[in-house]
DNA sequence: ACAAAAGTGTTAAGCGTACACCCATGT
DNA sequence: ACATGGGTGTACGCTTAACACTTTTGT
């Protein structure tokens, strides 16, 4: 039943966060699965933990959202606040709420220790991103510590951490699937054949034959070829693509009408 | 930054709510988008709300969640007060946190009306199920004003439930595609070809070309023919069939390995 | 006999998959 | 010349979609 409802939390009686001039709500967070591809691997964005000059593990970009901020917004502000990047797509993908996912002594003490609040229940809401890698993204001086490190090679994480890149990895080759645009906004402007597929292998963790490849990209109808070709290469030089948004729109445009 | 944690609710500073020995988590909520087909329309279970013998609108059940339970046990919850049922899939498809959702002048006095309670802010987890629909449901008297309502025909809906509700409909037919075992779980162990078919069209709404169908139907490898057939109707009789478990997970074990 | 719904088969088009060789470029 | 990666076409099997008539049963 829904008839017993929120008390308003502007009176003062819970221990409320100010920052940047506003008021946490601090029963709901957003933690971020910032995908991207480093070094020809799948990676995530993690934060670096310490104590005491000690690595203690690593945690997804994360915040307890606003008093008033929406969660897509509060996603928003994470993926800017972690990379630089704003205008990527993000999707919320899942929520957490089991009352002893932040449970774990080690990471309550951990954590604690950290924060220097109480940590209570906490239900956070998951979001995906495919993200540009930039340098110099790192500007947050509560980042310098991050850090992209491949989702099958993950660290000790902080809570849940673990089982949520996992959901979030399976989700992003259904959101893929449903909207390939995605990966064109992850990609450059102008992309050679092997760059796209090479992407596509990493997301999909499979290889994709070269010439069935070719044949699904002309498929598709909004990636056309232009005239420029890679230089410098000490091999036959790669053409490149660029994505077509208005052809995209059209052909998805039928899709998205149910 | 996920470093501004909850404080504890256990001081007795939150105005929390003591209901069957437990307490509630007050800035949570879980939603239930209850699907069923009753007269051969999709429908989804609504609550009736009304003031001074004036009905006001419906609302989808829901609750607040309580301190010590998990997201996916406040839907089981929820779904056996409102329904009786339990054992139903139930799926989390998305939660929805915009502070502006409870805001409708209207709507918070109402429930404000209703609930004795200042409505605040509330995120809440919507959830998703396909529920055999029982004669003598509605046993709890919370329910006594359920309905099963067409979702091509909603009535007034509190906040952003008319949202939710078109959400779940798109949600259920990923769903049903990705696990076809939901509607086994909806339908009788014994049914016949065209119940199957039937139920395949409201949730997707269209229509599947009778012969298609059964070659789909057979091609699934899980649906069985029994000996038994309709009886009684005016007209050629029926084959029942059934849904063959072992075959199923047979079949899908393959899919999950992912 | 008729009304009403059940059940059945073929064809064509599109899509996914498997597979091997020549091409362009820099060293 | 050679090493390196870029780029191309065909054939087969599977899946989907379109389409009309006969069968069974109760009245």
């Amino acid at each position: 039943m829904c008839l017993y409802l929120c008390p308003s939390l502007e009176d003062g009686t819970m221990k409320t966060q100010k920052i940047n001039t506003e008021i946490l709500y601090p029963h709901v967070s957003v933690d971020c699965v910032l995908l991207s591809i480093v070094d020809d691997k799948l990676c995530v964005l993690l934060a670096e933990l310490t104590r005491e000059n000690d690595v203690k593990g690593f945690k997804l970009p994360g915040s307890l959202i606003y008093e008033t901020e929406d969660l897509d917004q509060a996603a928003s502000r994470i993926l800017k606040e972690s990379t630089g990047l704003t205008r990527i797509p993000l999707k919320q993908f899942k929520s957490f709420g089991d009352p002893a996912r932040t449970t774990n002594k080690d990471d309550v003490h951990w954590l604690e220790n950290a924060s220097k609040l109480k940590v209570g229940r906490i239900v956070t809401v998951a979001y995906l991103a495919l993200c540009k890698v930039r340098k110099r993204q790192n500007t947050n001086e509560k980042y310098n510590t991050a850090h992209w490190m491949p989702v099958d090679e993950l660290p000790r994480l902080l809570f849940d951490h673990e089982h949520i890149i996992k959901a979030a990895v399976q989700e992003i080759r259904r959101w893929v699937d449903r909207e390939p645009k995605i990966v064109f906004d992850y990609l450059p402007a102008k992309f050679t054949a092997t760059e796209l597929r090479r992407t596509y292998e990493l997301i999909y963790n499979k290889k994709f034959d070269v010439r069935n490849f070719h044949k699904k990209m002309n498929s598709f109808g909004y990636i056309v070829a232009t005239d420029e070709m890679e230089e410098g290469v000490p091999h036959r030089s790669a053409r490149f693509y660029s994505f077509d948004k208005v052809k995209y729109k059209k052909i998805y445009a039928k899709l998205s009408n149910n």
